[in-house]
DNA sequence: CCCTGATTCGC
DNA sequence: GCGAATCAGG
């Protein structure tokens, strides 16, 4: 495989998003994570947006004489307007939990621990009936912990009302990289298509 | 041990 | 330019 105009295209998008180096060779296949760091070094876009947590050890002051005087701009340059994405769609106002347990907007949004990106509502989108019923039988397992309790290896997905007594997290152990237990990421995170058509 | 990105260096 | 091997950290 190589480094096509597409798979370059990919490869900066998902990096931007906070897409692991792993996840990105996974999902451009043929490649691995080795190859994928490579090239983004070599495309000098090392550096991602967020927190400096990765692997900062020692943080060269290496300042980056941006602009030498030679180009004097007139000024009034545009304010760059920068990358505004956020598709956050508008979730829907739904004061009750699915019969399956799956929480909504309020409740999941006040307990996020704030991964990376984040994780994609739902929303309209129609979940597969494997996953909710993984998900429910998974809740029956769940070792129900409290806020408190809580790690990065513990699935972060709630149930129940946070503003009663049954309310705990799943608890289970999360899938690299998700706050979720792999029963929940699949809730939580929709590939594209839930949806089988089955015909004939 | 799982993972992460960073760097090196032969190709 | 490429990426496996290696390094360094979580």
């Amino acid at each position: 495989m190589s480094w096509t105009d597409e798979r370059v295209e990919t490869l900066k998008k998902m990096w931007s998003e906070g897409q692991s180096a792993s996840q990105i060779a996974k999902e451009l296949g043929g490649v691995t994570r080795n190859a994928v760091i490579g090239k983004v070094h070599r495309l000098g876009l090392s550096n991602r947006a967020g927190s400096g947590t990765a692997t900062p050890t020692k943080a060269p002051a290496k300042e980056k004489p941006a602009a030498p005087a030679a180009a004097t701009k007139p000024a009034v340059a545009k304010p760059a307007p920068k990358a505004m994405p956020d598709p956050v769609p508008a979730i829907k106002e739904e004061p009750e939990v699915d019969e399956n347990g799956i929480p909504i907007s309020a409740a999941r949004r006040a307990i996020i621990p704030a991964g990376q990106p984040l994780p994609p509502q739902p929303s309209a989108n129609e979940i597969s009936p494997e996953a909710l019923a993984k998900v429910s039988e998974v809740e029956k397992t769940a070792k129900r912990l409290t806020l408190m309790e809580l790690t990065e290896k513990t699935c972060k997905w709630p149930v129940g009302d946070p503003a009663t007594d049954d309310f705990w997290f799943c608890g289970l152990a999360v899938q690299q990289g998700k706050p979720y237990c792999e029963a929940h990421v699949g809730v939580a995170f929709q590939p594209m298509s839930s949806r089988r058509d089955r015909r004939r």
